[in-house]
DNA sequence: AAATGTTAATTTGTATTACAAATATAATTT
DNA sequence: AAATTATATTTGTAATACAAATTAACATTT
């Protein structure tokens, strides 16, 4: 018989599996909350240990592709991956790109303003009443003075979001999910004070006007005001921030201590 | 003595030793190309067993954060992640974003119009010589009529990450490549005729040309024309295509089948 | 002395086995 | 009949051993 060895595979069997487990996932021939077989099972079917197995898993479990619970009636299974789990994979991604790569956030903003405007464009032809409804909702948050920062910047991230959905061009929301949380840490750094919040929420109320009565050009430039507005907060709050930085000392404990 | 039990915690043991490694990273204590500790160091310092730490660092691996080999001054080091590298880990889930929530191609593609005009216009104000250098290189691959069609779709990814690169904005970078990528399969399926390619080939000498003169207007209005002209060949194609994928037996040797 | 081949040590990759923890189902008891 | 307990199943973790790869040192030969 023949061995069918041929030029070896070089790449490890984990990733080996890993990939074939993946390829079926995209094909189409292990379906969103499909139960994978158990990883016995899968072993014996790939001819390889446990531990191969469960590296495999961790793999596709880092993507967010699977998840698993334990017990009978329990299992791996497929994740069925929404704009939420996907734009959050993609967020990790994205941060780490900013942070690693040493991107300026002038870079990241410039980008936002630009994407977000063509959002707001399409947000003015396609807006449907409940995606009004949706704005709507956040501004009222917002206009509350009890909430704190972090709730308010967690309304603010929805209300742009609300945007990018009534655009209706769920790869344009995909991407703008991911850049309005790339700026996120920014929008923290800053923690809103209340004159400022009702500058946003002044800004944000005209913004839904514009967007309901489909007047583009305004919707844009009230978008254009806001988001050179943060970045010159932020530009102002980076001279107080570095000082902080330079006084804290790492008080994680280091595990790699040399 | 106070047992510092508490509420456990939930998450397994892998993912916390990936997240810390990871904050690690991220944090800066790790830097690229450091050398973590021996997986045998690890497990002792996190307290944990070897396969743990392996499954930690397999989730890294999926991520692409890491890379390891074998042998002494072997050992797993931290990558030093590019555009690359990250997009790569970032195609898979846009891939299945595309082909899990049925978006369309057609939101794809608009969306890739109004990004890559945008880059288009950046690259006009900011494009280098070595730039146009690597525009240039890529044109002279496309025009060689021996290369296959998969050659051939690879450069031309390659030219338009090119232009991307030339807009000098990463983060709008990082996003093109995503989006490229994403409709590589288009591009595969209509598996370039000759006359496609030539087609194809001059509209990228115009569009050199035009970033090579910074004339924003003409360049922008050769993408379009492009971008419609592949989505035109695609919607002829896919009713050809819808045959042979009724025809298409699941010829892949079904690993899980029941 | 220099080049080359060989051996040894180190580190990741894989396999085996065993047990712990969680959980759903079934059986048992009140 | 309802609550509780057992039990079986499946993932999570651990310990250990060996294989494969690769580097470095050493020995051998020219």
């Amino acid at each position: 018989m023949s061995l069918e060895i041929g030029p070896v595979n070089k790449a490890s069997l984990s990733k080996q599996v890993a990939d074939q487990l993946q390829e079926a996932i995209l094909e189409g021939t292990l379906k969103a909350d499909d139960r994978l077989p158990t990883e016995d099972d899968l072993a014996k079917r790939f001819q390889v240990s446990r531990p191969t197995i469960r590296e495999a898993l961790k793999r596709l479990a880092a993507k967010n592709l699977i998840r698993s619970r334990r017990g009978p009636a329990g299992g791996t299974f497929v994740n069925h991956l929404g704009t939420g789990e996907l734009s959050e994979h993609l967020t990790t991604a994205s941060t780490l790109f900013v942070s690693m790569n040493q991107i300026s956030l002038t870079e990241v903003s410039s980008t936002r303003l630009e994407m977000e405007t063509l959002c707001c464009q399409l947000a003015c032809q396609n807006r449907t009443p409940s995606d009004l409804e949706s704005m709507e909702a956040e501004l009222e948050q917002q206009q509350n003075r009890n909430i704190t920062s972090e709730e308010f910047c967690a309304a603010d991230v929805r209300f742009h979001r609300a945007i990018a959905d009534a655009s209706h061009n769920r790869m344009l929301s995909f991407i703008m999910y991911t850049l309005i949380e790339a700026l996120q840490p920014v929008a923290n750094m800053i923690a809103y004070r209340f004159r400022e919040r009702e500058i946003i929420t002044a800004q944000h109320k005209r913004l839904l006007v514009a967007v309901k009565n489909q007047d583009s050009n305004l919707a844009t430039a009230i978008l254009k005001e806001q988001i050179e507005y943060l970045d010159q907060l932020h530009t102002e709050a980076q001279a107080n921030h570095q000082q902080k930085e330079s006084n804290k000392t790492l008080s994680a404990p280091n595990i790699f201590g040399r």
